[in-house]
DNA sequence: CCATGATCATTA
DNA sequence: TAATGATCATGG
């Protein structure tokens, strides 16, 4: 299995700027929408095979060195601006509430991350071009960082005191602990990332 | 089954 | 309209 380092993923996901990821969808047999289902996540794994990376859907780091994610934006006067938030990984009580935050799966996935900024339009769009590629590190003495730490220990804190079932997306200032899984009925969270942090990364890389 | 990929829908 | 909570397909 080859190893692909983010310099590499870089180029080869900047080498499809501009491009359509819907028709790469489609020659590559990732379906979308237009089978009647609904496949949200299918972005990801175009950018995925674009950036190089072989896998769909390993554990937690897709590579070792960095973490490929993408997020919708808008257009609003020619600027970029974050459509939604975008999730970092799964919470697991126990790990929670055992890892600090440098030893989290969470800053894990955080600190290192490719993030690509895909067009959106409209709910199922054809077209969804890749508008930018975005580099960036997290520095351990950066204020943000250390904000980001302070919300981790927040929501950790919580669930300590207060259970997980009163874990809630209004927590923390730029990442939060919102519902996500199967739903009907299921409870898992998982730790994402506000806009503001988004348009953080992008304004800063 | 469940974690990962995110977006959709409803509420405030 | 922004934010929170709910939902879906995929693959190991």
């Amino acid at each position: 299995m080859k190893i692909i380092t983010r310099e590499v993923a870089l180029k080869n996901l900047k080498n499809h700027l501009d491009t359509n990821l819907r028709q790469f969808a489609l020659e590559h047999g990732i379906t979308t929408y237009e089978t009647g289902k609904q496949n949200k996540g299918w972005k990801g794994q175009v950018l995925e095979r674009l950036a190089g990376l072989e896998n769909n859907c390993l554990k937690a780091p897709n590579g070792q060195t960095f973490e490929l994610k993408s997020v919708s934006f808008i257009i609003v006067n020619g600027l970029l601006k974050p459509k939604e938030t975008m999730a970092i990984c799964m919470i697991n009580q126990q790990e929670l509430l055992r890892d600090a935050f440098y030893q989290s799966h969470c800053w894990n996935k955080l600190k290192t991350i490719i993030l690509c900024a895909v067009e959106w339009t409209e709910k199922n769009a054809s077209e969804s071009k890749l508008l930018d590629v975005a580099s960036f590190d997290f520095d351990p003495k950066a204020l943000i960082t250390k904000e980001i730490q302070e919300d981790y220990e927040f929501i950790r804190n919580k669930l300590a005191t207060q259970g997980y079932e009163s874990l809630t997306g209004a927590d923390g200032k730029w990442i939060q602990a919102r519902t996500k899984g199967k739903g009907h009925g299921s409870t898992t969270r998982a730790f994402y990332a506000r806009t503001c942090l988004i348009q953080y990364v992008i304004d800063n890389c």
